[in-house]
DNA sequence: CTAGGGTTAG
């Protein structure tokens, strides 16, 4: 800009500062000040000035100029408070706010309506208690509804959700601003159904909704599972013409996937010409949350290649998708974009790297991203323990929850389910109880039916039946599972009378219950009992009753291979037969020998071990040694079943044999097989 | 010359 050295009127600087506001060039802006000053006008334009540099965005030097002003009207007071709270200044803006007070400014209904959002981001529920009571004193509170809903916004922050609706009761003219900022205030603090009942009675009054109540009323709607209301809602929302509106879409998006309706948010999704990165984040959530893992990947590529930069809520829910289905290799692959964007060290992603990690069984990998992460908190130190559980590494887990202790973080139920697994695999009875004893008492955690279980888990897997028992006889109404977990751990100690008795209870409560058919037909089986067995099977084809039948799978080069007993749908079961056959010549060689008491049929010793010979596990390493050269040091493999006695065995001399690392994760646990010895040390 | 509410994560 050029400035004109000769006009130097009161006008010319009025238009100058014009110019400078529609040009956003607070350089400018300075320029004039400086002329301003040389003439001796100062006083009668510092307001002016500071509008200026406020709608150009320069908050510091308006605030220079404020502080050499004398005197300054309220009406920049106030511009100078939202802008700083604009500007996310809080401190200072709560400064202004004080100092106002104190030079005898009286704060008026602007200054409420912005100062309230100051207190809640600074968390000071306190002062902007007494800032509430200010504004009574002055008749602002509820004659005003700009004050009224900056106040039921600043009480739902906080959760104090009384106070909100009682300030919103009070407000003479209620608009749909405040009523949105109570539904959102309820919905945030899991009131769904007090949101919607707020919504109605708006709707009721008159008051016509606008995107953002539809964006906020859509997410009540999605956590409750409230389709109808959602479905009616999506109706309201084409009549009133929002149809288009990004944020109302997307909460519609969301509430349909919280639905299970995931077919209906792609629907909602092709209906964006543009969608955003929040739209993208949210389909790929919802992606996950209903199981289509291979399409949030997908989708994720997607949002990619449309140059659309993905954030640490896009990197974690991808990740999640991943680990969910323990897809290592593109995990890996999203690992290196969360470095490319430096989120490695961020709270959600680095729990999501932990929990993808540890889902695939690097506990190292998990604990090395864990150390990076600059502020934990329960869900990544969960994720971490979690870890270490699934591992076997009791003591490290419960070092972790002493760390949690002492950073004092609060342990929250999912904590506990790690903690008592990682004493249940490790074989750590005694802390286990103890911990389990301490959950009440000194941690108010509500024990959960996965607490029970983790505890007859631990105490029947020691040999410890009969407590157990006790146990479950204390659970108001215990499930099927719990007495199943019991069943199991029957088998293991080979307590067949004891089996017989819960077993009798179980059918008494669920007389259909097919787990526990199974886990009698094995405990028969183990102890040579063939016709029990067949009674047992005879029982169970009656009933139609079907086990799950056992799977291995193993991914290779990101294309995953699934395995079922001696199935030989394998495109390579050539190859991997012959593999099959010379690792069993070598395993025997140095020392292995069938166990054929784990083979569940009554079938002549030499079938039995054919039998085993097929199991999908089997099947599947010989499948990934075949395929993968000896520079992989390390195979994983995934059973949707427990790993049983002769494969553990097995897998234990392979390891040595090709001298390869063979990681495995079975429905309970994980087991790293190495040199000959696993991690499990034969616990489990 | 100034003011209030909304969309995505374990």
């Amino acid at each position: 800009m050029r400035l004109s050295s000769t006009k130097q009127d009161p006008v010319t600087f009025l238009s100058l500062i014009r110019q400078c506001i529609d040009t956003k060039s607070i350089s400018d802006i300075k320029k004039v000040q400086t002329q301003i000053m040389k003439s001796g006008f100062l006083l009668g334009f510092g307001d002016k000035l500071i509008d200026g540099y406020l709608k150009c965005g320069g908050v510091v030097d308006a605030r220079k100029l404020f502080d050499e002003l004398p005197k300054r009207h309220i009406v920049t007071w106030n511009s100078m408070i939202s802008a700083h709270i604009g500007h996310k200044r809080t401190k200072e803006a709560i400064g202004l706010y004080k100092k106002m007070i104190l030079e005898g400014v009286f704060p008026d209904e602007y200054t409420f309506s912005s100062i309230f959002k100051g207190f809640s981001e600074m968390g000071s529920l306190r002062e902007g208690q007494r800032a509430h009571g200010f504004s009574i004193i002055l008749g602002l509170e509820a004659s005003n509804v700009f004050v009224g809903s900056a106040l039921v916004d600043m009480y739902s922050k906080f959760g104090q959700m009384r106070d909100a609706k009682l300030v919103a009761d009070r407000v003479v003219k209620r608009d749909v601003v405040l009523f949105t900022a109570l539904i959102v205030g309820y919905s945030q603090h899991g009131e769904d159904r007090e949101a919607l009942a707020v919504f109605v009675s708006m709707i009721n009054g008159g008051v016509k909704a606008n995107e953002y109540t539809f964006a906020s009323i859509l997410i009540a709607c999605g956590n409750v599972e409230n389709l109808g209301n959602g479905k009616l809602i999506h109706g309201l929302i084409i009549k009133s013409g929002f149809e288009s509106v990004v944020a109302s879409q997307t909460s519609l998006l969301t509430m349909y996937s919280k639905c299970g309706l995931i077919d209906d948010s792609l629907k909602v999704f092709k209906r964006f010409a543009n969608p955003n990165l929040v739209t993208w984040t949210s389909l790929i959530v919802g992606l996950v949350q209903n199981g289509k893992e291979e399409v949030a990947l997908t989708k994720f590529r997607q949002m990619t290649r449309n140059s659309i930069n993905p954030n640490a809520f896009t990197l974690s829910s991808v990740l999640r998708a991943c680990s969910s289905i323990a897809m290592l290799e593109e995990g890996k692959q999203i690992h290196a974009i969360v470095t490319k964007h430096g989120l490695d060290r961020d709270t959600y992603c680095g729990a999501a790297l932990v929990d993808l990690y540890g889902k695939c069984g690097s506990t190292e990998m998990a604990r090395l991203v864990f150390d990076d992460i600059i502020e934990l908190d329960v869900v990544s130190m969960n994720s971490m323990m979690y870890s270490y559980a699934q591992n076997g590494l009791g003591h490290e887990a419960l070092e972790m929850f002493n760390r949690m202790k002492d950073l004092g973080l609060q342990p929250n139920d999912a904590t506990f389910v790690s903690v008592l697994i990682a004493c249940s695999n490790a074989g750590l009875v005694e802390e286990g109880c103890q911990i389990f004893a301490s959950m009440k008492k000194n941690h108010d955690i509500e024990l959960t039916r996965d607490h029970y279980a983790c505890m007859v888990d631990l105490l029947g897997r020691s040999g410890r039946l009969e407590e157990a028992e006790a146990l479950i006889e204390k659970v108001r109404n215990p499930d099927v599972v719990l007495w199943r977990s019991l069943i199991s751990a029957c088998v293991i100690h080979g307590e067949v009378k004891m089996a017989e008795r819960i077993k009798d209870k179980v059918l008494k409560l669920a007389p259909g219950d097919e787990g526990t058919h199974v886990l009698l037909s094995n405990i028969y089986a183990s102890t040579g009992n063939w016709s029990q067995v067949i009674e047992m099977k005879t029982t169970m084809r009656e009933m139609r009753l079907k086990k799950d039948p056992a799977m291995t799978w193993v991914d290779i080069d990101r294309e995953v291979h699934t395995f079922m007993a001696g199935d030989w749908y394998h495109p390579r079961s050539k190859e991997i037969v012959e593999t099959l056959k010379e690792l069993m010549e070598r395993v025997k060689s140095v020392g292995y020998v069938p166990d054929t008491q784990f083979v569940l049929h009554n079938l002549k010793e030499e079938k039995k071990e054919r039998c085993l010979y097929y199991h999908s596990e089997k099947l599947a390493i010989a499948f990934a040694l075949w395929r993968t050269s000896n520079k992989t040091t390390s195979i994983r493999i995934f059973k949707n079943l427990r790993v049983c006695g002769d494969c553990h065995n097995w897998i234990k001399y392979v390891s040595k044999v090709v001298n390869r690392e063979i990681i495995s994760r079975d429905s309970k646990r994980f087991h790293h097989f190495k040199n000959g010895s696993c991690s499990c040390g034969d616990y489990w």
